[in-house]
DNA sequence: TCTGGGGTCCTAGGACCC
DNA sequence: TCTGGGGTCCTAGGACCC
């Protein structure tokens, strides 16, 4: 199935079945890092780290030279700094990885229109339609980590099999700068051996729980009664558990999925004990989030704050609207309203967010117009109707329920208001 | 060691309707 | 007078992933 080559890395042997392993899962490696490096070539070899210098912020990236240290992503810089203190530490730069991010998927796109993303530096194809052009997911996946390191000068690692989870699994066991192929009959010998922490969902909660039951391999997990794994994680998470172990993922490649929530959220660099500060990054927070459903062309229902104490317990509260809403000050009047009611205005807050769920397509009719501006002529805007009229009057309003869109649903008729100063037309 | 910011999915209880 | 079962919606919290 694989072996070492020269430099030890893990490749495939020419597989005489990969046309039975056509998800790939495309890795790339220590991406940020990678990228910085690319304008840094002096910094080559060296324990190099992404993220802010601030006490408060966690590692984003970091090469493989600082991994020997013991530094990953998602731990704090301080401890990060303690374990590996020679570390160079480089600010990030999520414009670049976007550009760069931009130019392999669509390398990706090159291959095969079934592509589907996993944030910045990852994706799947289902190369299974481009076989007779392209010829066989080794061969695909050869050139296209060729070519990523040509074009960019970034590595990529890549696995493939035939299943999402099975492919992404073998791409960090070829990590880094490999390929490994698992062929469908070889997927539980390649499978059960690995350790529980290898199941897509498993993080240190369920291992624990797991390791708890005497488990300890994808095998333990594979040969326990399904129904004592939903015992111990809940029916959901059980009946996937025991799948996963057994190499069965029904999940295909999907190219698009719409979004289900958007929210912006900041950790304040020291606790906040004014309730005025809270409230005033309520309201910045509230204008982007309006701002990126309008972009997207979505409204919101649920409004949501989050609020973390300075003992880093963490609480939210969500407020159900009766019509959607894409406009910063409504969603701001609604999440403030709700901050006033945690009573949680004079602990030490160390984070506040907002979020917006319950999307549906198309703007909040009626609140969100265009406004005809002398010097900039018509731009996008967002108001209130209070703002409106005092621009324009009351005579040039048309009331909301005639502008709504279709497509933005109406409440229904038995729903109660939910804030009295928002139950009527605004 | 002291914990970012963007998300998704799941669970569980309660309200409410039929 | 005491008691059903199914289904949906809402809310809060937790685990997990990149």
């Amino acid at each position: 199935m694989s072996k070492q080559d020269g430099s030890g890395r893990l490749v495939t042997t020419v597989p005489t079945d990969d046309a039975s392993a056509p998800i790939l899962h495309v890795d790339m490696d220590a991406f940020f890092a990678s990228v910085e490096l690319l304008d840094r070539p002096d910094l080559r070899g060296k324990p190099v780290v992404i993220g802010h210098r601030s006490d408060r912020s966690v590692v984003t990236a970091a090469t493989y030279e600082a991994r020997k240290y013991g530094v990953n992503s998602a731990m704090p810089m301080a401890v990060a700094l303690r374990r590996c203190p020679h570390a160079i530490v480089l600010e990030p730069h999520g414009e670049k990885y976007r550009h760069y991010s931009s130019i392999v998927m669509s390398m990706f796109d090159d291959v095969t229109p079934m592509v589907e993303r996993l944030g910045i530096d990852e994706a799947f194809l289902d190369v299974s339609g481009s076989i007779r052009l392209l010829g066989s997911p080794f061969a695909i996946a050869t050139e296209l980590r060729r070519r990523v390191h040509a074009e960019t000068g970034l590595h990529c690692s890549i696995g493939a099999a035939s299943t999402k989870f099975v492919a992404k699994l073998a791409s960090s066991v070829a990590k880094p700068d490999g390929l490994l192929i698992v062929p469908h009959v070889h997927t539980l010998a390649f499978l059960h051996p690995r350790p529980i922490s290898a199941l897509w969902g498993v993080g240190g909660k369920t291992e624990q729980t797991l390791t708890n039951l005497g488990l300890r391999t994808v095998g333990d997990v594979a040969s326990t009664p399904l129904d004592t794994l939903v015992r111990a994680v809940g029916a959901a998470g059980g009946a996937k558990l025991h799948d996963l172990a057994w190499g069965r993922d029904p999940r295909v490649v999907t190219t698009e999925s719409e979004e289900k929530s958007v929210g912006h959220e900041v950790t304040f660099a020291t606790d906040v004990t004014d309730p005025d500060v809270v409230r005033r990054e309520l309201l910045r927070l509230s204008d982007k989030v309006g701002a990126r459903l309008r972009a997207g062309g979505v409204s919101g229902r649920t409004v949501v704050l989050k609020l973390r104490t300075a003992d880093f317990a963490t609480i939210t509260r969500s407020r159900t609207l009766a019509d959607p809403t894409d406009l910063g000050r409504r969603i701001y009047d609604e999440v403030r309203s709700v901050y006033e009611a945690t009573g949680k205005q004079h602990e030490r807050i160390r984070l506040v967010g907002v979020r917006m769920e319950q999307l549906v397509t198309g703007g909040a009719g009626g609140l969100s117009l265009g406004l005809w501006d002398d010097d900039a002529g018509w731009r996008e805007a967002e108001s209130t109707m209070d703002a409106l009229h005092a621009r324009f009057g009351s005579a040039m309003l048309t009331p909301a329920s005639l502008l709504r869109p279709r497509s933005a649903p109406t409440a229904r008729r038995d729903d109660p208001p939910t804030d009295p100063g928002y139950s009527g037309v605004e």
